[in-house]
DNA sequence: CCTCCACCGGAAAGCCGGGTCA
DNA sequence: TGACCCGGCTTTCCGGTGGAGG
């Protein structure tokens, strides 16, 4: 038997597992008809000939978003056909192109006209892309998605992007904004925010109830007929319901329950999986989140391991004392207590440690740290780094250290 | 009630790599 | 091409502080 075929025969849980993923737009969106509406209301002009006002979007991850504004945008070029007007839309997800030039580059390209990746001036790019979208003749609406990633760069182009109408002699040129930096605005150009944000759409976080019916939607098409038990929507909703109501969290714990339960050969998606699921991807954050870390913070968080052999909560006087020794036993020259206190601070933030601070009387004001991710995550993560190699060879003279800490 | 510990955390300046502009 | 700028990281400096112990 070959070694694939297993893999092929079909899965008895899922039908359709793309439509878990974050890149599908589903054909409705549930609990969203207002901000549809309002978002269609806004954009109507466009089809009678008039100029829609620029749009800035605000709301966190995983509020559908995204998916509002493609689902109206797509509704719009499709009733645009049958009106036979000239509406175009362009989406730019500002992560991935983020720099005034590739942001006019991917314009000129939506509407045909390719632009070398480098070597023209900025400045003629533009113009070349004024020239393509009036020869295009078309209202074109624009949209930056993230576009807080692209402000930091590239404030000069979003500014000349606000006023581009005033270079084009007939066609149209509206912009959507998409943020889920709700202080976006206080470190944004007035000019500009004044500018994009001529009309406004807030998108709140969805509730329990509302994510259950979003995962019952797709549930509805991922999987086959009565392989989801009672009680698995729930608490997929409820969980990602506590974590700022994000559908996308929602989804993956629903896609990884399914997935477990499949990889066990099991038939049905149990409580239990999903369980299991939040292990999992806890676990992978923690990994990913460790892996990218800087040596020095590495560094740190192997003296916190080293500590909590022996005592589950340390103070910064601790931590930066072994920390000081760990470095010189790698060679590598430590940072300052000041740094490495900031550097407890976003290990904090990132929720892979806890850190209170405290008052201990005459015995000083410290922060009291403990590790609050899974340690052997941790631990399995570290070691695969080949700079910390050195220090297993001094594992009993580091822990005899620590020992006398206490 | 005062002291004084052991650090917190703000401000500002230096350093460095990468990007921009004439 | 070199002067210049920018943002992220780090150091230096330092005033501030909750509360156990006197």
């Amino acid at each position: 038997m070959n070694v694939f075929e297993k893999f092929l025969a079909s899965s008895p849980i899922f039908k359709n597992r793309d439509v878990l993923r974050h890149s599908y737009t589903p054909e409705n969106l549930p609990h969203r008809g207002e901000q549809i509406e309002q978002l269609a209301i806004l954009l109507s002009p466009a089809l009678k000939g008039g100029l829609p006002s620029n749009i800035f979007i605000y709301g966190k991850t995983g509020t559908g978003k995204t998916a509002t504004v493609k689902f109206v945008t797509n509704q719009l070029i499709e009733f645009s056909k049958k009106l036979s007007s000239n509406v175009s839309v362009h989406y730019i997800n500002c992560e991935i192109i983020d720099t005034a030039y590739r942001v006019l580059a991917s314009i000129a390209k939506g509407l045909g006209k390719n632009i070398p990746m480098t070597g023209w001036p900025t400045d003629q790019v533009y113009e070349e892309v004024c020239k393509t979208i009036d020869e295009s003749n078309t209202k074109l609406i624009i949209v930056l998605d993230e576009i807080d990633k692209l402000a930091k760069k590239a404030e000069e182009a979003l500014y000349s992007l606000t006023r581009i109408n005033s270079d084009l002699k007939k066609a149209k040129v509206s912009l959507i904004g998409i943020t889920n930096n709700l202080k976006f605005k206080s470190f944004l150009d007035a000019r500009v925010i004044s500018a994009l944000s001529e009309e406004e759409l807030v998108f709140p976080p969805y509730n329990a109830e509302q994510l259950e019916d979003i995962l019952r939607q797709r549930a509805e098409l991922a999987f086959n007929k009565d392989v989801i038990e009672d009680g698995v929507i729930e608490l997929c909703a409820a969980i990602a319901a506590q974590e700022h109501g994000d559908a996308r969290k929602a989804l993956d714990l629903l896609r990884v329950s399914a997935e477990i339960a499949e990889r066990e050969g099991a038939n049905k998606v149990k409580v239990e999986h999903v369980k299991m699921a939040i292990k999992k991807i806890e676990a992978d954050y923690v990994a990913e989140t460790v892996k990218t870390l800087p040596i020095h913070t590495k560094i740190l968080l192997y003296g916190m391991i080293l500590l909590s052999e022996n005592q589950d909560k340390f103070t910064t006087g601790e931590i930066y004392l072994i920390y000081r020794k760990l470095c010189s036993k790698i060679s590598i020259t430590p940072l300052t207590q000041r740094r490495i206190s900031d550097l407890i601070s976003e290990l904090d933030m990132l929720g892979i440690v806890n850190s209170v601070v405290i008052s201990k009387g005459r015995y000083g004001r410290t922060r009291e740290v403990n590790i609050e991710a899974d340690l052997s995550s941790i631990k399995t993560v570290l070691d695969e780094d080949y700079r910390l190699k050195e220090l297993k060879n001094y594992e009993n003279e580091l822990k005899r250290l620590v020992k006398l800490l206490v």
